[in-house]
DNA sequence: CTGAAAGCGCTAACAC
DNA sequence: GTGTTAGCGCTTTCAG
C-alpha cells in the first residue's frame, strides 16, 4: 500500500509535492511533475480516501437507505432496483460510490441517518422509507444533512424528494375504464404495505378522490402483506357482495397475484374484469393477457435524486421539489364491462 | 458533528476515557462511563468511521464489484439483485456495510480494485465479471488483497470463489429431456455475453460434453446480444436447417424471449419444442406455459461470499471453494418429442 | 516552484 | 482509573 511518502522518495521530492501533482494544483515545475506521475504509476499509487475524506471532510460516496429494499429479496425489487440502477450509473458517471444501506427492524428503530452520522457518506437518498420518524426530520433539518427523498412528497423544507404525478395516471387510468363501460372500482393493496408505502397510499387516495367526484364509489381490497396477495386478496375479491369489474393495483406483482389467483376460482381477465396496475415491469408483458400498466422513468429518478443531492452538497439550499409522468403501457387487461 | 472531544469537555473528561467506553475496553469507573454515556446521547455522539479507520487500517464496509451489473437496468437482473440481497443481508447482520463498486468501460479498462486501492472497502466480492485480467489476478495475489468470486470458478490460488453446480442441473435436463423422446438438442446463448458470462459458458461445455458422451450432438444458437433474444434467436432457430426440438437456455429471461418470438411464427411449447431454463425467476412462473428452470440458491450464496470473505479477512489464508446445487423447478415447457 | 508545520478524529502505547 | 504523547495519510496554511 504506497503512499505520498513512498512516491516522494522514489521521485526524490517531499511528499507535499506528490500532493500537489495527485490534486492538480500549485505549481510544480514539468519535469518534477513527470518524475513524480512515473513513480505514481511503478508503485501504483491511490490516495487513500479515508486520509482525505478526514481531512477535507467528505467521502465522495452516497448512502442509499432504504429499510426494506431486500425483505423480499426475489420479488418485488423491480422497482427499488430500477431506482438503484440510476442512482449508482448518475453517480459513477460523476466519480461518487454508492453505499447501500439497509435494516430490517421495525421502521421506529431503523436509524436511517447512522451512515451519515458515522461520516462514510456525505449525503443520503432515501427509498420507500414510508415515514420519516419527526425526530430524525428535526435532526436533519437541524444539522442540514443533505437528503433527498425517492417516491414520497416530504413535507418538510429541509427535505428534497422526487415523485411520479401518480394521480394523473390513476385519473387516466379511470378514464380509460369508464370509457369501457366499468362502474364498479376496486383498489388492490397491501394492508402492511399501504401505509408504508407511499405509492399505493397516493393511488389509493387518488383513486378515490376521482371517483367520488365523478360520484363513483372505491372498494379497498388489501392482503395482509406484498407476499399474500396472490392468495388473500383473491379471496377477499370473491368473498365481497358486489365484485367490482375495474380493478385498479397498487402495483404490477400484487395485480399478477391476484390475477393468478382469480383464474384458479375461474374468472378470466378480461372477460370477467379489467385490471390495470403500475411499475409495467417485465412479468407483466410476457403475461396473457398481458397486463395495462403504468411506467415510471425509475431509472431517470434515480438519476435525478443523484443530481438534486450533489447540488445541495454543492452549496444549493432551496428545496427541490420534483415530478415525473407516467406513461400508459396498453395491455390485454383492459375490456368492456362484463355483462351480468 | 460532536467529536469525542465535544462529549469529553461535556463528560469533564479526557477525550481518551470517551474513546474507552465507546470501544467499551479499559478500566472505566461506572460513574464516570454513566456520566460520559449520557453525554453521548445528548450530543448523538457517533464515532467517525473515516478516522477510525485511517487508525486502525479497516473500514467494516464491503465492495461488491460488478462492471456490468447495471447495463440493462430494467430487464435481467433477477440474478445479481438476488446475490446482492444475500451480500446485504449477511453484512447488515454481521455489522459491515455494502459499497457498489460498477463500470461500464470495456473490460480491460475497468479497475476492479480501485475501491481497495482508495482503502474505501477492506475486501471484494466480484459478481459477473467474466475474465479478471492476468494483471489484476497478480495484484490481488502479490498484494493479499482480499478477494471472493460468486459464480466463477478462479484457478488462482489467491481468489475464493463460490460457483453452481451448473452440470449436474444440465445432465439432469438433458436425462429429463431424452427421457421425454428428444434427441436433436440446442443451447442457447448470447455471444456477447456468452465469453463474457461465465454460467452460459459453463453450461454450453457441459451440455456439449454430456450430449457427446451419448453420441448426441448439440447445436448453438447464440444471439448478438441478451437484449436481442426475443428477436434474432427465434431467427437463427428458424434459418436453421434442421430444428432441435430440445432446447437448454443459458437462462430464463433468454428463454421467454425466444418463446415469445417463436410464438409469433406460430411455433408453440411444448408441442413443437421443449425448453428449460436456469434462476427459475418469477416471470417463468407467470409464463403460459410456465418454464421448468433450475433454481440457484443465490441469496445464500451471497451471503456464503459475505462468510467467506470476512473469515479472509480475520486472518483465514487458505482458498476457499464451494458449489452449490441446483433445484429443478418444474414446468409446462417440457413434453414429449413432437411427431414429424 | 518547493518544503515544513499543523491538524482532521481517532486509537495504541505509555505514563501517572 | 485516567491522562499524555504520537501517529494513521492526507491537505492546508505559511515560509523560503
Amino acid at each position: 500500500m504506497a503512499t505520498q511518502k513512498d512516491v516522494a522518495d522514489r521521485a526524490g521530492v517531499s511528499f507535499i509535492t506528490v500532493s500537489r501533482v495527485v490534486n492538480h494544483l500549485g505549481n510544480v515545475k514539468p519535469e518534477t511533475r513527470a518524475r513524480v506521475e512515473e513513480a505514481i504509476r511503478e508503485l501504483r499509487y491511490y490516495p487513500n480516501r479515508q486520509a482525505q475524506a478526514l481531512n477535507q471532510g467528505f467521502t465522495r460516496t452516497l448512502g442509499l437507505v432504504t429499510p426494506r429494499m431486500f425483505d423480499r429479496p426475489l420479488f418485488d425489487n423491480f422497482y427499488v432496483m430500477s431506482l438503484l440502477s440510476g442512482v449508482e450509473m448518475r453517480g459513477r458517471e460523476l466519480g461518487w460510490d454508492v453505499l447501500i444501506s439497509t435494516d430490517y427492524d421495525r421502521r421506529g428503530a431503523f436509524d436511517f441517518l447512522r451512515v451519515w452520522h458515522q461520516r462514510k457518506v456525505d449525503g443520503l437518498i432515501f427509498v420507500g422509507l414510508g415515514e420519516i420518524p419527526p425526530q430524525q426530520l428535526d435532526e436533519i433539518a437541524s444539522k442540514g444533512i443533505p437528503v433527498v427523498v425517492l417516491s414520497d412528497r416530504i413535507a418538510s423544507p429541509a427535505v428534497s424528494w422526487i415523485d411520479t404525478r401518480s394521480a394523473e395516471a390513476v385519473a387516466d387510468a379511470i378514464d380509460r375504464l369508464v370509457a369501457l363501460g366499468h362502474r364498479e372500482f376496486a383498489f388492490l393493496g397491501v394492508t402492511a404495505d399501504t401505509d408504508y408505502n407511499p405509492n399505493f397510499r397516493d393511488r389509493q387516495r387518488a383513486a378515490r378522490e376521482i371517483l367520488a367526484a365523478k360520484g363513483l364509489g372505491l372498494e379497498v381490497i388489501s392482503a395482509p402483506a406484498m407476499f399474500d396477495a396472490g392468495e388473500e386478496t383473491p379471496k377477499l375479491y370473491l368473498a365481497g357482495s358486489r365484485k367490482a369489474t375495474a380493478i385498479i393495483s397498487g402495483n404490477d406483482s400484487v395485480a399478477l397475484g391476484f390475477m393468478a389467483g382469480l383464474a384458479r376460482s375461474g374468472l378470466e381477465c378480461p372477460r370477467d374484469y379489467s385490471i390495470v396496475g403500475f411499475d409495467a415491469e417485465p412479468s407483466g408483458r410476457i403475461h396473457r393477457p398481458t397486463l395495462a400498466s403504468y411506467a415510471q422513468p425509475l431509472v431517470a429518478m434515480g438519476q435525478a435524486a443523484v443530481t438534486t443531492l450533489l447540488d445541495r452538497l454543492g452549496g444549493a439550499r432551496e428545496k427541490v421539489e420534483r415530478t415525473f409522468p407516467l406513461e400508459f403501457v396498453p395491455g390485454g387487461s383492459l375490456g368492456p364491462v362484463p355483462r351480468r
